[in-house]
DNA sequence: TAGTTTCATAGACTATAGTCTGTATATTAA
DNA sequence: TTAATATACAGACTATAGTCTATGAAACTA
């Protein structure tokens, strides 16, 4: 009971964002204001921004929870795919997990704050574990002859999670009638064959 | 001098557009309140909000342009050239225009105005130009044989935009260090490497 | 324990995009 | 030409994200 100050500053915290997250699943995210979050968690506008640095904040930290999908994942790959099919695999996954789970709403939020200057940003941050997964199986696939030792691995990286946030993008630019699934999986399968292609120089 | 009424909004909408531009040039969008475009235009929010819709609005206009650049480039490109030769050469033209001549914060605008919902954007409008010279492209590549007749045209259009959009969306993320000419030429090469492999099927 | 400092929170205030209403003048109708 | 209508515009007003300052209580100090 010593750190009774702090605990009490998370609790509230917690609570902000519960009932923030509540209101954007409801009404969604545009719907909501910062003085309804703040009222209906009989908070204050000094506590809100005292814990989030701004509405899309809230969003980032839900965000970040997608690490627990790509641990997840991780574990539950099947040994001995072929490089195409594990990242395959992953864009199938991780679409279906964004779409169904997060929402467009959210995404689009991620997407918008990518754009605003200075704003600290997923991109640099929390997609660090989908980073360290493609680079893991980019260096499996040079190994085992699938890909150039020549290959730039960490430019490589960049453009398989370019086609996602590519696919993605035109997901929430062009709507609900966008099959994001499909879309992405045909749109990662071309740039994947260029990419394999590149084995013999 | 019988539409004096309309020739006088005309004018006055210019006169704002310039001013508004003029303002983001020396300041940078964010910069600019639209209080401070209506003032220094001598005009109102009434009639700025008359002429546009929103403060992005002013941007898309301009970025409508994008147009005559798109003119230019198919009356100049060399004739003889192949698919891919010809995509790239689009896409270098294409990347150095936005960068140089339309630059990172008209870009930003668009691209977060396109995250907007029920907003009318550029995608689905003013690109119609830049789809009609791919179709073309692709129709050629049928034809010589260089692309399979199966292909889906429409969504091939939609595949390599989405590399470009993919690509300035990273540059406008990742920020000044991010060479935009040498990722897009890079990323859409493999792309199009992937693309022209399916040539048998 | 009494004094001092720090910090979480309250809520008034500011900045700014966008709306709404009134008005004067151009246009149309008679 | 006069009356009626439409519209370009002015600017007050609203909605809302985010800032700033004050305060009371917890944590530290001696």
């Amino acid at each position: 009971m010593k750190k009774t100050r702090k605990q009490q500053a998370q609790e509230t915290k917690k609570h902000i964002y519960l009932t923030a997250l509540t209101l954007f699943q409801t009404k969604g995210f545009d719907q909501v204001t910062v003085d309804e979050i703040v009222t209906k968690s009989k908070s204050s506008k000094g506590a809100f921004y005292g814990h989030f640095t701004s509405k899309y904040d809230i969003f980032l930290e839900k965000f970040n929870e997608i690490d627990h999908f790509y641990e997840e994942f991780t574990t539950t790959l099947p040994v001995n795919l072929s490089f195409k099919e594990k990242v395959i695999s992953l864009i199938e996954a991780q679409m279906k997990y964004l779409k169904d789970d997060l929402g467009m709403d959210l995404m689009r939020s991620v997407y918008k704050s990518g754009l605003i200057e200075n704003e600290r940003n997923f991109f640099s941050n929390s997609e660090r574990k989908l980073y360290k997964i493609l680079h893991s199986f980019i260096q499996k696939a040079i190994k085992d002859g699938e890909l150039s030792v020549q290959i730039n691995v960490q430019e490589t990286v960049i453009y398989i999670t370019r086609c996602m946030r590519g696919s993605l993008y035109d997901w929430l630019v062009f709507g609900r009638d966008f099959d994001l699934l499909e879309e992405s999986k045909g749109f990662i399968a071309i740039f994947l064959d260029g990419l394999l292609l590149n084995k013999g120089n």
